[in-house]
DNA sequence: TTGATTGCATACGAAACGTATGTTTAGAAT
DNA sequence: ATTCTAAACATACGTTTCGTATGCAATCAA
């Protein structure tokens, strides 16, 4: 077996966290995943935890983070093949939507996050996410497609709008129906931007 | 002293704990608002507290349920000199932005309370508050004002993008001037309902 | 080679929740 | 009027969990 770099086996013992810590969060939620139980499925122990992350809120930051540049990542690809800015504003929020109904993205990004965090809008990543949207929605303010409204409240109006329609989709016996009649009521909605 | 009939006094201790709960979990949050502390800030102990709300959950659940209420009723003030239907439906949804400024109702309502107890839109209250907005916009897509859109999903969008609205108003710099460019840009939004 | 620092495990103390067990008092039944 | 029952609340205890303090091994510097 070929000795490992240090560094490089700091980052697989903080993956190996990470990791366990997603299931643990996703499945018991955040206040009920012991911090014993896992780290011992990761196959350490909180020593581990506490000398890499500092707390417990510390690892669920960082599991935030993470999944925050997977969705970022996928609102990027939903938004690649669209027929001009407004469309690809439209697919990315319909994807949003769609994320937000796997479980875990609902119970750690849209529950305890925030919860345990504080307001979503202030973390990192998810700013990021957030001004992408803004500044295309700029865009297409500047370039007339759009009224003259502050760029940034639409912005979050429309991620609010979003969101709540993933936690009612996630919630309801029959989500692909309650999804089709969500994105449609939510396009119906975003035309109030247009001019 | 009169003597108090029971009854009467197990509604007043009952307040008493809803009370000191509130201000506990406004102001520390709920996983940190000790039950011995909050108790003992009502003059009684946890012995009162399980006995009349079984666990922790039970106690927010009625401190939600409570606040709830007080939310209901003052929506359904502003909507009450509404010129129309229409504009009371948007006077009930500024009142809601306006509401969650106040950081009892972010913290509790909007934070901790889906986080503890799950999808907001399976409270008893939240769904009354919610199938009020709803009954005004099937009203009004049955008139013609609006698009001929699922009412449920209207209302929800709405409400979320309110939401998260007031999020972000509260945790800006400038509330005051936030709060104006997000209700300018609600409105805006709210349109792409109309027919 | 030796000393120092990093990475992680183990041991410990404090706090909090829920339960189990008293104790008092209001009403009912006789 | 007396006795009995059960509700309303207090107190004591056990379990769990978090965070810290300490210890040990491996790596890198000198």
């Amino acid at each position: 077996m070929a000795a490992k770099r240090r560094a490089q086996m700091v980052e697989e013992t903080r993956a190996k966290l990470i990791q366990a810590a997603r299931r643990a969060f996703a499945r018991q939620g955040y206040s009920a995943a012991s911090m014993d139980d896992l780290t011992a499925a990761a196959g350490l122990t909180r020593g581990a935890l506490y000398h890499n992350f500092g707390d417990k809120k510390g690892l669920l930051q960082a599991v935030v983070d993470q999944i925050d540049g997977e969705m970022l990542e996928r609102m990027r690809a939903a938004q690649e093949h669209a027929a001009n800015q407004w469309q690809g504003l439209l697919q990315e929020s319909v994807a949003y939507i769609e994320m937000a109904l796997e479980p875990e993205i609902q119970r750690i990004m849209l529950l305890d996050g925030p919860a345990v965090l504080g307001d979503p809008s202030q973390w990192p990543n998810q700013t990021a996410c957030l001004r992408r949207t803004e500044s295309i929605l700029q865009g297409l303010i500047d370039d007339g497609t759009l009224k003259p409204v502050d760029a940034e409240a639409a912005a979050r109006l429309i991620n609010g709008a979003a969101l709540n329609a993933a936690l009612w989709i996630a919630a309801a016996d029959d989500p692909q129906a309650v999804l089709k009649k969500a994105v449609a009521a939510f396009l119906e909605l975003a035309t109030g931007l247009r001019r």
